[in-house]
DNA sequence: ATTAAATTTTAGACAAAACTAAAAAATATA
DNA sequence: TATATTTTTTAGTTTTGTCTAAAATTTAAT
């Protein structure tokens, strides 16, 4: 498998969960930044190698095969997160772009021996879970903070967005996967919330509370 | 500094430590497995963004920017190395193509905090100096089993030939980095000899004993 | 000093993965 | 339903790194 075929799965895979009827061409491209003609190429030799379903038009979606190989490269590249973090004392905004790299190393061994070595960790430092071997992953009920009631008391388990923007964001407001909330106000006009955290009062917009994981 | 180029700045830079005239080019495709015309195709390339002395026909030298750049990628290689032994729990014989992928990827942060993981080690697994981040290689002394007096004791600290079929045959005789062994005589007629090793006697040929470096 | 042999380079081609521009199909709009 | 718009695909090109076959150069041998 070709990192470039990796890197096609992966979004595939992706982009699965968010649509399940079938993924387009064009979102694809996004995700990858590329060119939906590109796209097009690709999904030929894929659905060739029989790792997703394929008809001109009709959008994408994995087969078992597939999705099996995918999320053997999300687990790669979770683990390789983790332990950037806590290994080598690498900040959670700091690690997703090495982690695409280190993914695409090909070892079973060297994944097998590096999920030992971190204690065969379930999350990765964004409160992603990660795929055991043989792919299965621990499905966890979260909310998006935007879908909490006022007054309810709340813990960060994830981000929805992982961008290194949002992150720093996080990290200058102090908040962590752990950090204990509780939702205050809300502001019907534009989203906007008021949160405890810490004893201090933050006010976080509709964008921030619609990428942020809790329970 | 694509995988391609790294690789052949690599083997040019091992290559130079054997024959430091300049390396030719029917040498470097041997050694990666090519064609000497896609030999000269790269050369150029490598020539252009002067990591090398080229011309026509004359063999190649690394520039001092090559140099660099080649002494970091060994850098990583065994490094990788050093983790998967100690931290992974792979054996020496193992570890070489799984170190061959890691060594490309392109994180300096990654290295650094990797060799301070590791607290900053000089050799790696097969007894190899481990460049700093300057590039800087620590010269040890050291000589094959071949070049010792019959009578002298001597310990293992390394190996020339780093191939799996020559660390699995030290394997099987409890040979590592560390074991101490004396010479007990020498065949002149075909170079084989004879050295104890664990309070037993041990037979071995002139090939194995050009390729274990002693101290 | 020629000739023979080995080495190296050039020329032209190919596969992978991308691109642009244009055509085809699907979807949305009036 | 017909038309406009968007999406997707096709056709042809480019770049990187490789290849084969042939030409050029260097080295070795007579």
């Amino acid at each position: 498998m070709t990192t470039s075929e990796e890197n096609y799965l992966k979004v595939i895979y992706h982009l699965s969960n968010l649509s399940p009827k079938g993924v387009n061409t064009n979102a694809i491209a996004a995700m990858l930044d590329t060119k939906a003609s590109s796209v097009t190429d690709m999904l030929k030799k894929l659905s060739e190698k029989d790792w997703i379903n394929y008809q001109k038009y009709q959008g994408v979606s994995l087969t078992d095969k597939g999705k099996f190989n995918a999320k053997i490269i999300v687990r790669k590249h979770r683990l390789w997160e983790v332990f950037l973090v806590e290994k080598l004392g690498f900040a959670w905004d700091e690690v997703h772009e090495v982690a695409e790299e280190l993914e695409h190393i090909q070892s079973e061994k060297l994944i097998n021996q590096l999920d030992h070595f971190l204690n065969y960790p379930s999350f990765d430092p964004h409160g992603d879970p990660i795929p055991n071997a043989k792919g299965e992953i621990i499905k966890i009920e979260k909310q998006l903070v935007s879908e909490i009631q006022v007054g309810k008391t709340i813990t960060c388990i994830g981000v929805k967005d992982t961008s290194v923007d949002f992150l720093q964001y996080l990290n200058k407001q102090n908040i962590s996967l752990g950090t204990e909330m509780k939702v205050l106000e809300k502001e019907p006009f534009d989203g906007t919330l008021k949160i405890e955290i810490n004893n201090s009062v933050l006010v976080i917009s509709d964008k921030i509370a619609n990428n942020l994981y809790v329970k």
